[in-house]
DNA sequence: TGTACATCAGTGAACGCGCGTTCACTGATGTAC
DNA sequence: TGTACATCAGTGAACGCGCGTTCACTGATGTAC
């Protein structure tokens, strides 16, 4: 079944990735807006006129950066909506923390360039996260509680989890930039983010009073 | 009282002005990290030296745009916060909307610089946002259904309702740079805000069951 | 398997251009007497 | 009020530098027979 790529297919998508990870490690530090194509070119160490090969323009590269940050957690992010009961929240700000630890790069792009100055990047990030909300949704539709609700607040109650979810994993990656990153640090951050997520949730349940 | 400027100090100070606003302008359509000295004296029209008569750098120019874009709004906020009952919702989300239609730009410049590429600019975002959460927090203590609340989890409250009139705003944002900007939409995005705030309150009121 | 040709990822030179910063300056405004 | 000097916002030339993009190229890989 597995198409085995050729030596020529697999050295291409080599150095792509090797563009994706050099400009992420760029956008640490500066906007896509502000990043040059020589810059990248200069990290991956190729040719500048090899980046038209791949891409575009950075545009185009911020874009396919926006799928491989989070093109891969939409499983995730299902599963753990689809957990049921008191673990639901518990498990969400678990699977933010571990995922800011494990691509906080990635992280701090999206929040980056979810309002920077790059219409198609901001594009992409939008559908994505539209996405998201529409998953957190059907997840929530399935649940007991949601006997009574319609569609639109369902979404709209989708949205509310996901903005949350963003601000927090926001929050968390603050604690890895702070000068000296404490554990207790991150602790009140997962405290806080839990007792948002409960006050959201309490009202959840008494919309219907 | 009031002294009256110099002649000298009186044209410094519009020439100061022209920068932030051509500043403000060339912003709507990139990241402060991209935006360039020569570009900002260009539009402003005047020799690229005279921007140093002003600011050290365009970071610094940015410092100042937050406290023109931010600074002006907590007792707009204080009083809207203070306003009791069912009608505090419908007057925060009137507020927003009036607030984006008369200063576009500015909400854009703090949404897309709040984590942008900048760190000066993003600290002297996180301080004024810190500044309106404290505030937001005092008014909510004065309120009768704060009691049994510890300060701790009021300003918890505090900071979800100041992350929602921030995402609220970049919504009503959106509306007005939609290709067809229509009453319709802006009208969903302040229904679908009342709602979530609304059930951030129901969250409120049984905190304590 | 071997050969002849096609493909195409990466090269390297060249281009014109705008950048941030320096410096000594000018001339209107401010100040001291 | 008038004069002599100080201040300082804005000027304009000059600098070295890195930018994005073009172009014809090379040589390893792929393909047809």
């Amino acid at each position: 079944m597995s198409h085995t790529l050729g030596i020529r297919q697999a050295q291409k998508q080599k150095t792509r990735q090797a563009f994706l990870d050099a400009a992420l490690a760029l956008l640490e530090e500066q906007s896509l807006s502000s990043l040059g194509l020589r810059e990248v070119t200069r990290a991956v160490g190729v040719a500048p006129t090899a980046f038209y090969r791949h891409f575009r323009s950075t545009a185009d590269l911020g874009v396919a950066l926006v799928d491989e940050a989070l093109g891969s957690l939409h499983p995730m992010v299902r599963t753990t909506v689809a957990t049921a009961g008191a673990e639901r929240i518990t498990r969400a700000v678990r699977l933010i923390a571990d995922h800011v630890a494990a691509h906080p790069a990635h992280v701090r792009f999206i929040a980056r360039e979810r309002h920077g100055g790059v219409q198609p990047v901001r594009e992409a990030i939008r559908d994505q996260l539209a996405r998201f909300a529409e998953e957190v949704r059907a997840e929530l539709a399935k649940d007991p509680e949601a006997a009574g609700w319609n569609e639109d607040d369902l979404l709209m109650l989708a949205h509310l989890y996901v903005d949350q979810m963003l601000i927090t994993a926001s929050l968390f990656l603050e604690t890895l930039e702070s000068p000296e990153p404490s554990e207790a640090e991150r602790q009140r951050v997962a405290q806080v983010a839990t007792r948002q997520m409960r006050l959201i949730s309490l009202g959840r349940q008494h919309w219907l009073d």
